[in-house]
DNA sequence: CATGAATGAGGATTCATTCAT
DNA sequence: TATGAATGAATCCTCATTCAT
C-alpha cells in the first residue's frame, strides 16, 4: 500500500505540474522536461503513469473536469424550486471560478483550443446533466425560456469564464457587488 | 506597381495561410515551413514581411480584429435609438461569426490563449467603442442596467463567440431561429 | 562510475572534436552536427554538457589553456637562476608548440580572433605569473631589461607562436637548429 | 569616365566595409547584407564587383597588404647602412600598427586565420622583399645574425603585431616611450 | 550598371520519447 | 518502480546567392 501510495502522489503531482505550466505556458510550450522538473520525477517516470503527452493532458482535462462537476454539483438538491435550483448550481460556478481559478483557467484553455483530443471535448455540455434537466423541469414550467440549452448556457453560465478571464488578464476585477450583478443578468436572461 | 501588388499578394498570403493553419492546428503545432508552403512561398520569404513566428500572429491577430471591428460598426449610425443600434450591432456580430467562422474562432483562438503578446491582447474590449458609448447613452437613459460593461459584454456579445464554438465543434447548429432566440436572451439580459 | 566515465569520455571526445574542426575550419565554419558526428554522438547529446556553442568553444579554450599552463611549468623551480628558470620556460613552450600542435594552434587562434568571449580572453598574460615573477626578479638582479611584460613575452615568447603558425603554413621547418637560434634570439631581446 | 569613377567608389566603399565588419564581428559572422548597407549597395551589386564571399575577402587582404607594404617601404632608401634601414622600416611598420590599427588589425586576423584562401596567405613573408634584403646584406657584413628570416621576422617585426592587439584588448597601451623599449628589443635580438 | 525580392540549403537548438541500469 | 543519459526528428531562423526588372 506504501507503494501505491506514492504511485498516486507522484500522479497527482504531474497533474498539479501540468495545470500550472499549461496555464502559464501553454501545451506546446510546456516541455515534459518541465513538467517532470516541476513534480520532482524523472521524464522517464512520466511515461510510467500516462501513455504520452497528449495522454497527460487529456487525463488532466478530465480529472479537473471531474471536480468541477463534483464541486459544482456538491450541494444540490434537484427538489428545490427552479430558481432556488439555479442560483446554487450558478453560485458554485461562481465560486469555482473565483476560488480555485487555477483549475477554471485550465479548463477554460482547454475547452476553447485544440489541445484536447475531440472525444474528449465533443462531450460538450453534457456533463452539467443536473443543470440541464432543471431548465427541463423550468421550461415545462414556464419559467425557464423555451430555447437551446446551449443558448441558455452561453447567456448565463459562459459569461462566468469571460468575467474570469478578464479578470486573470487584469481587465476588470470580480467583486462580490459584480457578483450580485452577473447574478441577475444571467437570470433575466434566461427567464420568461 | 505589379511588384508592390505581388507584395501584398505574398503577404495576404501568409495571412491567410497563418489563419488556416493556427485555427486547425494552433499556434505551436503550426510551422513557419507549413504556412509557407500553404502560401506558396519559401520559408525565408516569410521574414521579409514579418520578424519572427510571434510577429506573424501579432499582426494577424491586429488585422483580423480590425476587420472585424470594421465589419461590425459599418451599418451603424450612432443617432438611432439605443435599442435600434444595439441590435444593428449585435446582428453585425452574429453575422461575422456565423459568416466569417474563420476568422471569428481565430480571434477566440487569440483570445482566449497565450498565443498574443500581452499589449495587443491587453486592450480588453475597448476596440468596441461605438458599442460602449452605445451603452452609456442606455444607462443614463434608464434602458440598459448600471453595470459594469464587462457584465453586459459577458452576457450579451461574448454568449455569440461560444456559440460559434459550439457550433465549430459540432455540437450545435447556429440557425437563423436560434440568432433570434439568442438575440431576445442577449437582449432581455442587459435591460432593465 | 562506469556511467560517469562515459560521461566524461563523451566530453572530451566533444572538446577534441572541437579543438580539431575549429582548427581547420574556424570557429563559424564548424556546425555542431559536424562535432557531434565526430564524436560520435548526437547533436542533441552536445547540450547535456555545455550550454550552448560559445559555451562549448569558451570551455575548451579554458580546459586546453590550463593544460598549456601546467605543461609549460611543470618542471619549473623558482629558486633557480633567472637565465637557468627562463631557458626552462621558454623550452617548454617551444615543445608545446612543436608537439601539441593541434593545442597551441587552437588556443593561438582563439587569442587573435573574436571567438572567445572577452572575460575568457582578457586575462591576458596573467596566467604565466611564474615568468612574470622571474622577469620581475630578473629586472631587479639587473639581468632582463626594464621595461613592461608585454614587450617582454612579445620579444621573447610569442614569436614561438608565430614560428607555429608559420611551420602549420609550410613556409618554415622548425627544427631543433632553429629551435636554438630562436632562443638565443629571445634570451638576447630581454636581457641587457 | 564618370561611370568608371563610380564603380571605384563602390569597390572601395565595399571593401572599408568588409573591413569593418570582419573586424569587429570575424569573416562568418559578417553578413553579405551588412556589407551592402554600409555600403549603400545592393547586396546584389556586391556580386558586380567579386565574385563571391571568398572573393571579397580576398581581394579586401591583398589591397591592405599591399597598401601596408607600400606604406612601409614608402620611405626606405636601400643604400643606408643596416642599422639606419631596419629602424626606417621598423618605425614605419610601427607607426601603421599605431596609427592605420584598422588595417592592420584586418591584416593580423586575415593572418592568424582560415579567413584567407591558402594562395592568398602562402606568400609568407616575401612581401617585406626590401627587408629581407636588407637582412642578407646584415648577415653578409656580421651585423645580422646569420639565422632564418622567419626567427628574425618573429623576434624583431611580428612583436609589433601581439603589442597592437594587447592594445586593441585593453591590456596594454603602446606609448611612445614603449615604442621605444620595443625598438631597443628588436635590434638587440636580431643583432650579433 | 543597379537593385530588391526571393529562395534553398544549412545551422543552432529543443523536445518527446526511449533504454540501460 | 524509477531514473538520467541519450537521441532523432523537428523547428525557427539566417544567409550567400540569383534573377526579373
Amino acid at each position: 500500500m506504501a507503494k501505491l501510495q506514492k504511485s498516486i502522489d507522484k500522479r497527482n503531482a504531474l497533474i498539479k505540474s501540468t495545470i500550472e505550466l499549461v496555464n502559464n505556458n501553454g501545451f506546446h510550450a510546456t516541455p515534459m522536461s518541465k513538467i517532470a522538473k516541476m513534480a520532482n520525477v524523472s521524464p522517464a517516470t512520466i511515461y510510467l503513469y500516462f501513455e504520452n503527452k497528449q495522454d497527460l493532458v487529456n487525463q488532466t482535462y478530465l480529472e479537473v473536469k471531474s471536480n468541477y462537476t463534483a464541486f459544482v454539483f456538491e450541494t444540490y438538491d434537484k427538489d428545490t424550486s427552479v430558481k432556488t435550483g439555479f442560483e446554487l448550481i450558478w453560485r458554485r460556478i461562481a465560486d469555482f471560478n473565483r476560488t480555485e481559478c487555477e483549475y477554471s483557467f485550465f479548463l477554460h484553455q482547454c475547452n476553447n483550443t485544440q489541445i484536447i483530443d475531440e472525444p474528449s471535448r465533443k462531450e460538450g455540455i453534457r456533463h452539467l446533466q443536473p443543470l440541464l434537466d432543471l431548465w427541463k423541469r423550468g421550461k415545462q414550467g414556464g419559467v425557464i425560456k423555451p430555447i437551446s440549452d446551449y443558448i441558455l448556457y452561453a447567456c448565463s453560465i459562459n459569461p462566468l469564464s469571460f468575467l474570469m478571464m478578464a479578470q486573470k488578464q487584469d481587465q476588470f476585477q470580480l467583486t462580490e457587488e459584480q457578483v450580485e450583478d452577473a447574478f441577475l443578468t444571467a437570470w433575466d436572461s434566461i427567464t420568461l
